[in-house]
DNA sequence: TCTGGCACTCGCACGCGCAGAGTGCCAGGC
DNA sequence: GCCTGGCACTCTGCGCGTGCGAGTGCCAGA
């Protein structure tokens, strides 16, 4: 167990690091944090905490960085998450109540993070894993052609081609129309395939292989929406990564753009607050040089889907903490509202 | 007028950079490439272009690299669009007939162009203005609350949730999405709005708030959809740039950010085969060390939207032209099918 | 008009040495 | 037993000078 002077230490070595970028060495420790006590003493405390694996020298005879370890005692133990003020909660609330529909709210909401954080920001669709059909809308678009339109209470709208295998009477589709909607509107997306499943049964024998493809459209449709969609944006504060910059950002570059990457990224928080992977801990091997921190949001208590931001390891964690934590929560009011 | 050896010197040259990525001597150039001529009739030949201003050197006692003004000639006189190989075809065909939506056709077409140029690929999504309304569908979810979806002939549904000025009914509602439709359905969308502008006076005068407001809420979609929303990918490309690109490559992240200026930018070109702007011909500035390679598509024999990639001045612009024509055509293709 | 030769100019890589930062360890003091 | 000041040691980074090589421009001759 390390002394908590020992752990003084190691917190002051992450957010000098932090701040400066630069390996840090004892002198300047003593410098600049009143620990009361000398360098000598904080030399002694820094071995030890090489030892037990929390910081490391990038070269014999430089200072200490703080290595993933480190990083992790440090957000666990030694740093709270470091509220938003209230100027910047009103500036948030403001830019987000701008937004005109939900792919503006997702789209403000990811320029907000990058600005907030000055980092690259990741927001996931809201989820319609625990949505709820609003409505599903069929047009006869040719007699063996029907459009189905699916919106779901978090304001979404989809829709699908489908091509009957007979023409389709108008009756009939209004009939179907009616009969779906009874329905499944206003349930779960995950209880709609025990829900629709006799429904052929109720259709004239000529017109039960359309109503079949058309509820397995739907039901693809539900659970091809499941597959989340997400979007970026500040990639360019990648730029502000380090020196060698070249190597470490490629690879950063292309797991954003793996949209399955990301998407599995944000899945891995389970937890009801902030998560923060550090370096190392991203399964991802091209993120192993960065931290990622995220959080759920949701209009209601339940978290629909995830937000958050990916940096360097080397990243002020209690501030973007907050501000992960304070536009998810501002954005969740957003949805609930509209 | 330049002599056609000294064309054929630029060519040499131009070439020689693309693949090197060095700046390119005189002596080296009679290597490889036969002239004909020895290094000093080149090397005159290289002073008179630097003179006209399309090649020059980094420093004193380098090689010769092209300027902007020498690309463009470069484009314009020495050389072709190179065709895509019979394989390559086949494999753009195959690749982006696999796509189930629009959504899905555009990224697979981002992708597909990053992959084949290895530069960063931006795809409009097809434009509207030039778009057919198939539908519009009211909702109503409560007294005074409709949601308006709008269905295109390219397949996208947009929609949108109004409040309206006084509870309306459903008859009312009925009467106005079949009035809509039979007026709009069909028309292109700038045809719509004086389409409809006599449209409340058909209803009776406390339906004629509601009537105003949902009209110009389907009037404000139509114009914000022609606000085109766009893709890109690639971006991991960028750090093939150069080797001083830290300076180089923010200034392009943050204009692939700002999604205003990726359409001005493609929207730039006017011509109807491939257009290519190079370095300082870009209005942004930060882009002014890239090039531009763009082309229009479309289902029919009218462009719908625009799709290029955004690369190093330095980059091969033959293959590069061919690749994105390519694309273009076959894109136009899958969506007339669609 | 082209060619070979020649002198010239720089940029760059290499080697060297120095200063500075930082460390580990040890002996002494509270 | 823990902290402190001192000291020797080890690196890295930087500035400097040098030599090399690539590339040029110019000129006289074919």
């Amino acid at each position: 167990m390390l002394s908590e002077r020992r752990l003084q230490v190691l917190r002051a070595i992450v957010q000098d690091y932090v701040g400066t970028e630069e390996p840090v060495g004892s002198k300047a420790l003593t410098e600049r944090h009143n620990l009361g006590v000398s360098p000598a003493t904080v030399r002694n405390d820094m071995a030890a905490l090489e030892d037990e694996g929390y910081i490391a020298q990038p070269h014999t005879s430089a200072g200490r960085i703080p290595t993933d370890k480190g990083y992790r005692l440090f957000v666990d133990k030694l740093a709270g998450v470091k509220p938003m003020s209230p100027p910047e909660r009103r500036a948030i609330q403001n830019f987000l109540e701008g937004a005109v529909d939900l792919d503006d709210v997702v789209a403000r909401t990811v320029r907000l993070l990058a600005q907030l954080t000055r980092q690259v920001a990741v927001v996931q669709y809201p989820s319609l894993t625990r949505s709820t059909v609003r409505h599903v809308e069929l047009l006869s678009l040719a007699p063996a052609r029907v459009m189905l339109v699916l919106i779901t209470d978090t304001g979404r709208v989809e829709q699908r081609l489908v091509d009957c295998p007979a023409p389709f009477g108008e009756a009939s589709l209004a009939d179907l129309r009616a009969r779906l909607n009874s329905r499944v509107a206003g349930r779960r997306f995950t209880d709609v395939p025990q829900l629709v499943e006799d429904l052929p049964e109720a259709f004239e024998v000529e017109d039960r292989g359309t109503v079949s493809t058309v509820l397995s459209t739907l039901l693809e449709t539900l659970v091809e929406e499941n597959e989340e969609r997400l979007m970026i944006g500040g990639t360019a504060n990648l730029t502000r990564f380090g020196h060698d910059f070249p190597l470490t950002i490629r690879p950063v570059l292309e797991a954003l753009e793996e949209q399955v990457v990301l998407l599995k990224l944000l899945g891995e928080a389970k937890d009801p607050g902030v998560t923060v992977r550090i370096g190392h801990e991203n399964a991802h091997e091209g993120l192993n040089s960065t931290s990622v921190v995220s959080v759920g949001y949701g209009s209601g208590g339940e978290a629909v889907a995830k937000l958050g931001v990916v940096g360097p390891t080397r990243m002020d964690y209690p501030g973007t903490m907050g501000a992960v934590r304070a536009v998810a929560r501002y954005v969740g009011q957003i949805l609930a509202e509209s």
